[in-house]
DNA sequence: GTCTATAGAATGATAGAC
DNA sequence: GTCTATCATTCTATAGAC
């Protein structure tokens, strides 16, 4: 769909409030009203586009879930979650914090059953507040650092490896 | 002023962008025009609201330039910038990610130059990759976390104190 | 599926009275 | 300093032709 792929570029860039139908409209060259003839309202946009990013992170999830729980498949996770991370390096902030999708991804069901599945996924049967604490932390470390102006000059290689290897030293993962 | 602390609660809940002069107003009871006779623009109301709280990140950061650099005064730093993050809780991912003021913190040479002074202050001389990974990891944990779902059961006692412990063993400060 | 055209509301900002 | 009133613009969304 290039309406969702327009739409999440500007929502990174922007943020989802500041992204009007019109700038979507002009990205791939149509009317406001094509936009409309396949999304409803603005609101559906939104969706489609957090769905879309929600299914990369489905795929390793699914993965994980299969497996048992261990250090390896614990560490293949991480790992995968950081894969996607610095793939989508510009998109990251804009799903963790936009106030809009925030406010979705908290009324919208299938969203918060998503997000209890992939805190389970890390989280296992400890649910003390120093693990939760631990997972939060790794979560937005990972998030935030790939959009870090300190690390802007990384190359994606660099900063996928050295990712890694810093979160499971946090984790207490090393071999 | 109660024009800023209105424009700040606001924008903590809904973004800048999302965040009308018409809201403000209403915010604080009265009209839009009252307050336009106090900023011109806007931005103005942004930048304000910015400043207000980098002041209170500029007071520990100026105790931590004072202070030799050693890992006493490093963890000093740390700590306060640990308080500062979980008191403003709400207001923390809007400083951080909100686009408007993303751009604003790139642009305004007054706030880029004070984002280096802050990141200076934890770096030090390391200016290598993993050094500066570090920092961003640990700046978008502690930015992240104090807002993350999973721990927001924790009261802020509990959150600060448990921070500071697993920062410090991050950077390898533990006594 | 795409277009033109427009409705209806909200936005940032200004003029001028009190 | 605060108000009413207004302007120009932009926004989401809809109607209807091709």
């Amino acid at each position: 769909m290039r309406i969702v792929a327009a739409a999440l570029a500007l929502f990174a860039e922007h943020g989802v409030s500041a992204t009007s139908l019109q700038m979507i409209a002009d990205y791939i060259g149509v009317t406001k009203a094509a936009v409309y003839h396949q999304f409803k309202t603005k609101e559906a946009i939104v969706v489609a586009a957090v769905e879309v990013e929600l299914a990369k992170l489905e795929e390793v999830l699914d993965a994980a879930e299969a497996a048992e729980r261990d250090k390896s498949s614990l560490e293949t996770l991480l790992t995968q979650v950081i894969d996607l991370a610095v793939e989508q390096r510009r998109m990251v902030s804009t799903l963790l914090y936009d106030p809009v999708i925030v406010r979705l991804l908290g009324e919208h069901e299938p969203f918060q059953q998503f997000m209890d599945r992939l805190y389970r996924a890390m989280l296992g049967k400890n649910r003390d507040a120093e693990s939760r604490l631990r997972v939060a932390m790794i979560a937005s470390a990972i998030g935030g650092a790939v959009t870090h102006p300190l690390v802007a000059d990384l190359d994606a290689t660099m900063l996928r490896t050295e990712l890694v290897r810093l979160t499971t030293d946090f984790l207490g993962l090393e071999d």
